[in-house]
DNA sequence: CGATTTCTGGAGCATCAGCTCCAAATCGCT
DNA sequence: AGCGATTTGGAGCTGATGCTCCAGAAATCG
């Protein structure tokens, strides 16, 4: 559940044929994550992407199809644009830096705010279940990522030995998926700063190395 | 920017057009929150509100007004919602009601968990900036509240003097948020739970009595 | 009770988006 | 070069949807 395979449409794809449709699912992830789902008509990924009509069709059997190719495309961009920080968050140097991270990218650009991920999930968690699974499994990798790093850090002793290194993941998660949403909404990244500080500042309370305190 | 006024669209109301406006807000409210504004069509909401199609735009000039009307009706509806313990969220055990009250809350409706303004905001923010706007009013009316008790802690002294009240109160509606998100595209609550646990566990660990510690 | 305003119902219009079909152009392979 | 498979372009169909118009019913007020 990665990359590519998607429903077995790719069966003989031409050079050619494979960038046009590379071409049509990072047009469609573009204007769906401005837009949203329901917002982009096939005719604007068209447009976008610089084919005649029939090539969506061609390629994905029906704008779902189309929906669940963007949400696989997103999901490795999005947690592929992470790395290799995300694949070692198991110190708390490690943790800021990524923090620092994605608070950057945010500010980068200005309109579009969010996550790709977070905001598709939302608009097609209560119409197409399909996709809502999809998004929930792009979300599980996110989880186990960070998961590896803290129970690292547990395994190490370097966490107290009554912390749940599991329910600290999930929680990152959480205060990460907030303050994008936030940011979206507000269009700053306060929101996303004091929910990602607070979370990585409760880590670091429950360090074992020094405990003393760490103002925000 | 709370109850009515909206466009001064409604200068005499009787009583049963008042009855009926509100039918229709109510219903395209709840459509709108389980299938997303742009999955609602205007016919769905007219059979949900037992109206005839011409009553909408009496009373709505547009679609888009109507949205307007559903974000100030869910807004003044989630935040009474949670009154009055919203109001006094002065003390860690009016913190952990208000987290149970909201887990609870979402335990209940099996399908369609979430936020509904956080549902609205994510897929209007792209597409309707006025929309955008009103969302961010009602999430700063929310992020007030939080506000104002955390406040009236530090205030009195119960939290530690190194400590930022508003920047938890943001965070606490990030965890919020973020955990209503992933609610509603993993349909299970676990997220929720962990995202206000570890933001509240941290509030707990800054208070000045009992600095011991307190287990997940 | 009568006049003015408000409310309601339904027929219907224009547009647009998703989708189909087919033939021509192109590509890959021997 | 030649042949089958793939890719491309574009015209066009169909249903849905936002929205309009208008006349009749109901309500409010003097």
């Amino acid at each position: 559940m990665s990359t590519e395979e998607a429903t077995a449409d790719a069966r003989r794809l031409t050079r050619k044929g494979a960038a046009t449709r590379d071409r049509i699912v990072t047009a469609a992830a573009e204007l769906m994550f401005e837009r949203g789902v329901a917002g982009t008509s096939l005719e604007d990924v068209q447009k976008a992407a610089e084919v005649s009509p029939s090539q969506i069709y061609h390629y994905f059997g029906d704008k779902r199809a189309l929906v669940r190719a963007v949400i696989a495309f997103s999901t490795d961009a999005v947690l592929e644009a992470q790395e290799p920080l995300l694949g070692r968050l198991d110190s708390l140097e490690a943790l800021r830096a990524w923090r620092d991270l994605m608070v950057v990218r945010q500010r980068g650009r200005d309109r579009a705010g969010g996550c790709p991920i977070g905001s598709l999930g939302s608009e097609l968690a209560g119409t197409d279940p399909v996709a809502r699974g999809e998004v929930a499994a792009g979300f599980a990798r996110w989880e186990t990522s960070i998961r590896d790093g803290l129970r690292a850090m547990y395994d190490r002793g370097e966490l107290r030995r009554d912390t749940d290194p599991d329910q600290l993941a999930l929680a990152t998660l959480v205060a990460l998926q907030g303050g994008l949403l936030l940011t979206r909404i507000r269009r700053d990244t306060v929101a996303l700063e004091a929910g990602l500080d607070t979370v990585l500042d409760r880590i670091a309370a429950l360090c074992v190395s020094g405990p003393d305190h760490n103002g925000g």
